[in-house]
DNA sequence: ACTATCATGTAATCTAAGTTAACATTAATA
DNA sequence: TATTAATGTTAACTTAGATTACATGATAGT
């Protein structure tokens, strides 16, 4: 029976965000996750245009996944917290990073509402610096925004490189378990 | 005549590589590079084991490249300089860089001259810092060059961002304009 | 209730790209 | 010169994204 399934959609999602969470979004693809829902490798062009409108929609996934923790976080109002919780992001679940900040091959501007999602976390950082320096010029904010955004990706990166590569070094520990004092002390003068 | 071509496998690094320059390395395929180079597919594999030996090949010339240009550009010594040169490169030559230091899926630990080659930038930015600030710790140090490598990196990410979405903001374009100064400012408090 | 229609699912097939196996040719060397 | 190793070719296999033609079944208008 079923030969309309129940929100397949949905499933296809789901099992492709598992999929790309545990391995990359290079693995995810159509036949594996049709087969994990058991319905034939075409169903799923019913529901999707391309692969790449199935990336957007993992991406959608990320970013409000990412927005929640953060919510849910009480981060104590400080932009170190608020770096540091994307650092944190970024290590735990590094394939769901990749799909957002790295380059699947996305043209982001085909998407608009995955557009809005992406920049809003960098507008609240600029909101969040211009609350805590309010004597300082548009361009200095501006300047330290873009700062601690760079500063919280490349460590992203450099972690994570250590990690993979098993480089890591006695001061990469003690800044991974001291993000915000090592935010506080590198891109806040 | 000619059976036997002259260099083959330096024909093909040096195809692939101008690929990879102006598309990006997964637009470089074995069909394409050996049609360019008038040879048949399969000739590729008696020169590379699989795709990842090539990608690794082009990884090597892309270190060899960027040292090159530092060697060459007479900086004056100032690590904003040497900073800047980094963001340049990866402004200058984005599918080079995506190769070089996004994720290629290629396993480094198993071409072990490359990772050297790799880490060979850090370390000397490690030596540059510790000429600069000789007084301070040797923690210290290490968190000033993560974090200059991490800004350095995390901006290049920022600004081709900004560029492939239309986003450029005056403040990036003056950080564009004047990297030394931005730099210094951000990263050397 | 009957049937037209539309959304949703399937089978078959195409294309691109990485890779291998079996065979051919030339260069090198004993 | 005869053997062998290096290098090149053809044919074919595999995986993955995508399309076409067809099947099924839920819904709506008569």
């Amino acid at each position: 029976m079923s030969y309309h399934k129940e929100n397949l959609k949905e499933r296809l999602v789901e099992i492709a965000w598992e999929i790309c969470k545990a391995e990359s979004w290079q693995k995810v693809n159509m036949r594996l996750v049709a087969q994990k829902a058991g319905v034939s490798t075409t169903a799923f062009y019913r529901h999707f245009k391309n692969k790449d409108d199935l990336k957007a929609e993992l991406m959608r996934r990320g970013f409000q996944f990412l927005y929640e923790g953060i919510e849910n976080s009480n981060t104590d109002d400080k932009l170190s917290s608020y770096g540091a919780h994307y650092i944190r992001f970024g290590l735990e679940y590094p394939n769901i990073y990749d799909l957002m900040f790295g380059n699947t091959g996305l043209d982001i501007s085909s998407y608009p509402d995955l557009e809005a999602l992406s920049n809003a976390s960098f507008s609240g950082l600029v909101n969040g610096i211009k609350a805590f320096m309010p004597n300082k010029s548009e361009k200095e904010i501006m300047i330290k925004a873009y700062n601690l955004w760079a500063s919280v990706h490349g460590l992203v990166g450099i972690l994570r490189r250590s990690e993979r590569e098993g480089n890591r070094t006695e001061t990469l520990e003690w800044i991974e378990k001291n993000l915000e004092e090592y935010l506080e002390k590198t891109t806040f003068s």
